[in-house]
DNA sequence: CTTTGTGCAAACGATTTGCAGGATG
DNA sequence: CATCCTGCAAATCGTTTGCACAAAG
């Protein structure tokens, strides 16, 4: 617990960060979530008990995080910014019944050849996104 | 020119849609353009020279156009919705410098193993996005 | 003490909606 | 002629901004 939260401020430091509580509370909520938050789910998990942080905070330490690289913004919907904390190159899974995002590893999805592709195209990275019905949506 | 245009009046029947000149103009826009326009894009394109479509009815043009399934929603970057007629299964190039977004298609980038995903998931498809930079930009 | 972050409320831009009139099948 | 579509303007939703105050280094 305590570790955890030193390595927080360990990691909003070594990006040029001031550790503020909000600032702090946003990532570390992110990072204790499997599932793919919007801006407002953040926001009213944090202000769920006590008044933590407002609305333009949130969204503004969103950007901030994004910005030194430590959130990634998840768009699978229209209109809906998902944030995920796993900056790590994976893939997502998106059931098109309830919407949910699952990570997938990147190890289960490989053998992608990208020597096909147009000469010219400097490649910086992939991602896949599989679309389909999770478990829980086909029992019902 | 003609025959194109006879297509477009029956693929918009065989969906059940009525054809009406707004509606047309708008599909037949999408299908002329190799880019990937936003919502308005298309609405500026068809006004450019006559009042051709109001702002509200694109959008609803859109909206009723993928519903039938003759177009699709491309999600690359935050706040942005872009629209293509291609609706069939391809992947996407994003170039990170200037925005553009390119088809790569479906043969070019093949072998992906789905066996691995957890079982439960009912995989109905998947897509690839690749990001880069194009040769325009390393140019530049 | 200087810089950066926060909160609030107002501003913003993209998209949607309500409603009256008009076109389509 | 019943239904569906359009245009307009107002409403809505998520996100951003301006500014005064507070906190961090």
């Amino acid at each position: 617990m305590q570790q955890q939260a030193d390595r927080i401020v360990q990691t909003l430091k070594s990006k040029g960060l001031r550790v503020t509580p909000q600032r702090f509370a946003v990532y570390a909520n992110l990072l204790a979530r499997t599932d793919h938050p919007t801006a407002e789910q953040i926001l009213n998990d944090l202000n769920q008990n006590a008044p933590t942080s407002s609305q333009a905070t949130v969204y503004i330490s969103l950007q901030t995080l994004r910005d030194a690289g430590l959130v990634r913004e998840v768009l699978l919907e229209q209109g809906v910014c998902r944030y995920d904390a796993n900056v790590t190159p994976h893939h997502h899974f998106r059931c098109q019944c309830c919407g949910e995002i699952e990570d997938i590893a990147w190890n289960q999805l490989q053998g992608i050849e990208l020597q096909r592709l147009r000469p010219g195209l400097k490649v910086d990275g992939y991602e896949v996104t599989v679309y389909g019905v999770c478990d829980r949506c086909q029992v019902v």
